[in-house]
Order: C-alpha cells, then sequence, then structure tokens
DNA sequence: CCACCTTATGACATTCCGTGTCATGATGGC
DNA sequence: GCCATCATGACACGGAATGTCATAAGGTGG
C-alpha cells in the first residue's frame, strides 16, 4: 500500500513515547519528535491531527473493530448480553499488548491536555457503539437511539473501569475477568 | 473584591460566544475576543488557560457545588440516594439558566475541541463526586474508593444525560424529572 | 495626606502549534 | 518508458500561549 517507509506514523508514536518519558509532554516539541523519527514537522502534521493525536494511533480503528464485533453477533442476541460478549471479543486482543497500553496510560495520566483526548476517543466508542446497537437492531430486540446511547454509555463506563482495573492488576489476570467484574458491579448498585 | 471593572471573565464569555455566534469558533481569534471586551489578549490568557477555556467559566464551581451538596446530607443516606438528592439539590438553580445553557451546548456540540474539553469537565465533576462520597463515608454506610469511582461515574453519566433531555424537551419541564427518567432508564437495564 | 503594598492590566518579545502551498522524488499502472 | 499518484520536503505565515517588565488603580498604615 504505502511506498516510502510504511512506519512513518509508528515510527513518530515511538519517538514521541521515548521523549515524553524522557522529559515530559510540556517539554516536547513536534520538532524534536520530527527529528527523532527522521521526518519534517509538516509531516507529522499530514499522519497527526495534533501533537496528542500521536499517542492515540492504536486506538482509531478500535470503534470499528467493537461495531464489527457487535454486528457479527446472533440477531437474536438481546442488547445488554451483546455489549458483554462483544466487548469481550473485540478486546481479546488487547493480552498481548498489555505492557505497552501501560505505559502509555501512564503519560495519558500525567497531562490533562492528553486525559481529555482519551476522554474524546471514549466519547466516539460510545458513538460507534450506539450506532452499530441501531443498525442490529431487530423486531423483538427493539432498540431507540435514545436506548442506544445509554447502553453505549454504559458499555464505555464499564470497558474503560475494567481496563484500569486489568491494568492495575497482576499481569498475567485476564481481561475479561475484569469486565466481568465491571458489569457484576454495576448490576449489583441497581439490583437486590 | 477586584477594583477594575469586576466582570473582565464576563465580559470576555460574552463577547467569544457572540462571535463565534457570528463566525464559528475556528474563525474567531482571541484578538477578536479581547478586541470586543476592551482588553488585550495577554489579559485573555490570564483569566483563561486556553482558548477554548472561556467557554466554560460557569463549570467552574459546579463541581463543589455538587460536592457541598452531597455532604450536607444526613450521614445515613445510603450512597446512591444521596447520589440522587444531591444532584437534585445542586442542579435546581440551573433552571433559570435554561437559555444560555442551551445556546452554549450548541456551540460545544458543533466542535469537537470544545466537546473534548466538556468531558474533562465532567470528569473533574466526578473526582468531585468520588472524593465527596468518601469523604462522607461512614460505617453502616461504607463506600470504598473504588466504589466512589464507580458511583461518580455513574452519577456524572446520569447528570449529562439528564441535562441533555431537559434541554431538548420543553421548556418548562423541570429538570429534576428528567433526573428521575435517567435514573430510572438506567436501573431498567439491570433490575427486571 | 503620603509612602507602600497589592493586584489587574498593558506592552513587548518569543516560542511553538498548525496550515496552505508548491516542489520533488519514489512508486505503480498502462 | 510515460504519466498519474502519493508521501514527503521546503518555505511561509497567522494564531496560540507564555515570560517579563512596566503601569495604573486601589487599599492600608502611618
Amino acid at each position: 500500500m504505502t511506498r516510502w517507509a510504511p512506519d512513518a506514523a509508528l515510527r513518530l508514536e515511538a519517538a514521541a513515547l521515548d521523549l515524553v518519558a524522557e522529559q515530559g509532554y510540556a517539554a516536547t516539541t513536534v520538532p524534536q519528535i520530527t527529528h527523532r523519527a527522521g521526518l519534517t514537522t509538516r509531516t507529522f502534521f499530514r499522519h497527526f491531527a495534533d501533537k496528542r493525536d500521536v499517542f492515540f494511533l492504536r486506538d482509531r480503528e478500535f470503534p470499528r473493530v467493537v461495531a464489527a464485533a457487535l454486528e457479527g453477533l446472533p440477531a437474536e442476541t438481546a442488547p445488554l448480553a451483546a455489549l458483554q460478549q462483544g466487548l469481550e471479543r473485540a478486546t481479546s486482543p488487547l493480552a498481548q499488548w498489555r505492557e505497552p497500553i501501560l505505559r502509555r496510560r501512564a503519560v495519558i495520566r500525567a497531562e490533562d491536555q492528553l486525559r481529555e483526548r482519551e476522554l474524546l476517543k471514549s466519547g466516539h466508542l460510545a458513538d460507534a457503539i450506539a450506532e452499530a446497537l441501531v443498525a442490529r437492531s431487530r423486531p423483538g430486540t427493539e432498540v431507540t437511539p435514545a436506548e442506544a446511547r445509554l447502553l453505549a454509555s454504559v458499555a464505555v463506563l464499564v470497558f474503560d473501569r475494567a481496563l484500569d482495573s486489568w491494568l492495575d492488576g497482576p499481569p498475567l489476570s485476564p481481561l475479561s475477568a475484569h469486565l466481568a467484574d465491571a458489569w457484576r458491579d454495576l448490576a449489583a448498585l441497581f439490583g437486590p
């Protein structure tokens, strides 16, 4: 597909993470990042909308992955069950990325500018989930747009919480277990 | 208190809202805003951390208001009930601000840069709520920090949803009714 | 009434962010 | 081999955001 070095975005991401680990986010400039990656400043902004975006390269396709997982489920599956199963399937590949995700989270947590971008990405994930829920809505398991938005918000809340406890927990505990815990904790607030 | 014109921040906010309504957010520059408010660019950044922040002047004290409402409740009130009552009390003054809140939401919805800032403010609200829940935790209605964060996330989700449906609904419907609806909708997902 | 301190603002300089535009070189189709 | 395409380089430029010093307004204590 791409001709030149196909990993320009990945090189920029790696350079950015290195520099931020050394100097912090504020002290790291885009020219520094591009110089380390062997590129120019202008090229950086062709791959990323702004300086913050370089730290969210991996999140770009995740909404589509979750949406695809949802639409791949049997039509009879009720919305809430579909969210549980869809999240579990979409997140299973994350197991092998635990360490880089951990390092990236440390960077994001340290800077409000990155934290708000992370929240926006979660918002986009919720949008994609809501859209997918409406798309797979069938007579019998009907989902209105308003219900879909609520379900999607809840799903993202559960996902974020499960991801956090997974990253904070022992290295080998499966993410799926933390997802189940998060669903159970939430239901326990309203159930008996 | 303040000596010069005590309303510099308010003037800047009004000028910014006017200009954005006329030209859109991207086309509006900070020099334009400050010129209309009769101030200089440098003064803008003394009142607001960045260009986006001018649209969130009103949200600054809201986390403290909610936290105060929570801590003003009887210690016996269970956490979930405390959140319901606390939100209802803290939001009751919003009734008179419906129109300006509506205009502001239209501006924020139109721009991702403002939407992500709004999400960060919601995050700060959740932080304040979680902290307040832990602070009012008593033997009998014990709340761990992890539970508090979950409860706070749920409360913010409910608040955001109720605010949206309130703004989308008829002008005179009380916000408290939309809050109750949002709590009921959420519980219905997990209850019977 | 006067020196003094505090504080909001103005004025100026500077760095970096982000974008528009055109040129260049590499690639692949035909 | 010619040409269209696309990633990148090079250059220019306006705006965001900050550091620093100066100034004016007001309050305070003598």
